[in-house]
Formats: C-alpha cells, sequence, structure tokens
DNA sequence: TCAAACTTCAACCCATGGGTCAAATTTTAG
DNA sequence: CTAAAATTTGACCCATGGGTTGAAGTTTGA
C-alpha cells in the first residue's frame, strides 16, 4: 500500500468513526450522508471519493465492532484459564468493549436489520463464530463439572441480551462505573452456571 | 361512543395491528405507508381518515405494548406472592407477553429512538412506571432478608435486557417452548439474587 | 516546470414516500 | 326518496436524501 492508498485508508476510517457517531445517535436512516461529510467539513460529493454508498458505511461500523469483539474473545480463548474465569472475563470484556467503542457497537445493536442480506451474511458469520467459541467454553465447563447441564444456546442469548443491553442505558455520569459494572453483570450471570457443591474429582472406582 | 365512531376506532385499531407487523419485519422507515394501506385493501389516502400520521402509528404500537406489560405486571404486584415468586413470575410473563405480541413488542424494541420527543416522553413515563414496580419488589425483597443487597436500577436493567433480548432470536420452531424458556429464563436470573443461606426470621434478642 | 494523477466541489438527477385535497361514491336518517 | 353526513379515491404536491458527473483545483514526481 503507497502513500496515497494510505491516506485514502486514513481518510476512510475516519468518516467510518463519524458515520458510526452519527447512526447511533440518530439511526442508520435518520444520520444523512450530507451530515456526515458536513461533521468532516467535506462535502456529499468528494466523500463518495472515499466511500461506495451509505450501506458500504453501515457495512464497515458492523465489521469493525464485530472485528474487536472477536479479538477480544479470542485472546480469552487462549489465555488457558479455568471456564468460569474464561465466562466472566469475556462478559466483562463485552461489556468493556461495548462501552469504549460505544458507536461502533451500538450502530449493530440498533441498527441490526438495516444491513442488507450480502453484507449481512459477513457479519452474521462472524457473530456466530463468537457465539461459537462462547458455546465451546460452556461445553468444556460442563464435561469438566464445574457448571451444570443448560441449554448452552440459550443461556448464550440471555448472558448476550444481558449484556448487549448495557448500551441502551450506560452513561458515564451514573453512579456505578464501567468497571463495577462489568463485574456485576459478570459475577451475577456466571454464579447461576456453577455446580452449588463442586464435584470431587472423579477418582477411580 | 356511538356506533360510527366504535366503527372507526375498531378499524384504527386494525390499522395498527397491521402497521406493527410490518414495522417490526422491516422497521419504522421500511414500512410505507402505502404498504401498510394495501395490506388492508385500503388506499394511502383513505388510510388517512383514521389516523393523523405515521408516527401516530408507531405511537399507538408503542402505547399498547406498554399497557400489555403494565397490566400484566400490576396484576402480579397485588397478586400477595413472596417476592421471589413475584420476580419469577414477572420475567416469565414479561417474556410471554413479548413473544404473544410479537409484532407489537418487537416494534418498541425495534424503533425505540424512532419516537418523536412528545410521544416518548408518555412511553417513557409508562416504562419508568414498570421499572418502578420491579425495583419496588426486590426492595421489598430484600428488607425481607430473601434476597441479597444489589444495585436495583442495574440489575433491572440486567434482567429486562436479557428478557428483551428473546424478541430478537425466538422462534416457535426452536428446540425449546415459549413457557419452557420462560421458566429457565426466570430461574437462572432470580437464582443469584436469593440469599444463599436463608436468615433465620429475626427473632426478639 | 509541467503533465498526469489525484482530490474536491457544486450542480444536478431522480426515486421515494409522507401527506393533502377536491371530487366521487356510499351510507344513513328523516 | 332524498339530502346530508360519512367514507373512499387517486391524482397531486413537495421535501428529502442517496448517488452521479464533469469540470475545476491541487499535488506529485520526473
Amino acid at each position: 500500500m503507497n502513500f496515497r492508498e494510505q491516506r485514502a485508508a486514513e481518510r476512510k476510517l475516519n468518516i467510518v468513526k463519524t458515520a458510526a457517531r452519527l447512526f447511533s445517535e440518530k439511526g442508520y436512516h435518520d444520520a444523512t450522508v450530507e451530515e456526515i461529510a458536513r461533521e468532516l467539513k467535506y462535502t456529499k460529493g468528494s466523500i463518495y471519493y472515499y466511500i461506495s454508498s451509505k450501506q458500504d458505511l453501515l457495512f464497515q461500523c458492523h465489521d469493525q465492532a464485530m472485528n474487536m469483539l472477536l479479538d477480544n474473545i479470542k485472546k480469552i480463548k487462549d489465555s488457558g484459564l479455568p471456564p468460569e474465569q474464561m465466562l466472566k472475563e469475556i462478559i466483562k470484556g463485552h461489556i468493556e468493549t461495548l462501552v469504549s467503542e460505544f458507536n461502533l457497537i451500538t450502530v449493530t445493536l440498533v441498527s441490526d436489520y438495516e444491513l442488507e442480506e450480502n453484507y449481512a451474511r459477513i457479519i452474521i458469520e462472524k457473530r456466530d463464530q463468537y457465539e461459537d467459541i462462547i458455546a465451546g467454553i460452556i461445553k468444556d465447563g460442563i464435561e469438566k463439572g464445574v457448571f451444570r447441564k443448560v441449554p448452552v444456546k440459550v443461556l448464550i442469548n440471555l448472558i448476550m441480551g444481558a449484556a448487549n443491553w448495557v448500551g441502551r442505558w450506560y452513561s458515564p455520569e451514573g453512579p456505578m462505573t464501567m468497571e463495577e459494572i462489568a463485574c456485576f453483570y459478570s459475577d451475577y450471570l456466571v454464579q447461576p452456571l456453577l455446580v452449588k457443591d463442586p464435584q470431587p474429582k472423579k477418582k477411580l472406582s
């Protein structure tokens, strides 16, 4: 990638960032391309030099958001922690990413169904990948006897729902810090999964 | 209300129902008034004889949805059940209403921020009323010593997030029935609130 | 220095869709 | 039966906003 291409890529990144903010503030439809351009001191015409369509911008938001979440979860997956710690870290990380990348992730939650078929397929695949990793960890915990038996998919939906919702109400002015919230959530949501009386490790006969 | 007014009201109800379906399927923006009319064998022009604007339709959806949820929760509040049972019933009722009135409630979740200020105020007030009732029950449980001490508002958000999210993935074709899901959710979400070793009721001295 | 490549711009195009309205049609009540 | 009220219609209006384009301005590298 030469100098010019790099600069163009940088500018596109910037455009996506601004788009994310406006999409998350007003929704995909109510944020206009002209507005996004205006914020960056561009005109609508020149912004199309960097992007191919408004949908493209929306897709970039979704894609970046998913990539961040995936980066985070893969690190945890490879951490070697015990399952219950892993699951807690995932929930914490999810919420912390959600808050620190608020605009980006809010877009994905609020303008979910606005993504056109072709783009959506790519994102859904990444989301499935994310959820599969969680499923693997929970199943592992069940096999190891630290988690009780549960309907894994449903539980993942329960956890994801609770965590994603944070984006709807969180405010930095609230009485709890983001870390406190993330800890409360991860404790609260993992606790009922634990086997109360941890099975003594299977001994022979 | 005379005969004609009654019929007009009935028709409006019908229009709202159809609007809810289309709003929940395609989102507020992508469902057009013309489409809503067409579904009901009206023309766009004549539908405006019954409604004042598209926003009005969206508001009716929100309002009906909230009224159903409020009806449900008020019954539970007055049931005289112990707090942990009440909370479980609320979660179950919330999810069951969500599913049985899928379109109506999905609209409120997916086209939340589309409601204009004036309309939104009314809905937010009802939502606050709903959450206040839950807060009351949780606080009551804490006082009675059956619930541990928790940040009440945050917990309500956690629970509502999990429950509302059901609307994003539930399908009647799934492997669990709606009742099973509702029970799993209510057990899972209330359990970590319970004081493990229930305090023996305070005795004198 | 200068031509080629890159970037910006403003005017324009046009499909979409919410909302209006006057006239036509249907219903109702006396 | 008839006039007034209620209902329906479809043509129309028009603001909005995504996207295009060709020309003008700017940067780059030889």
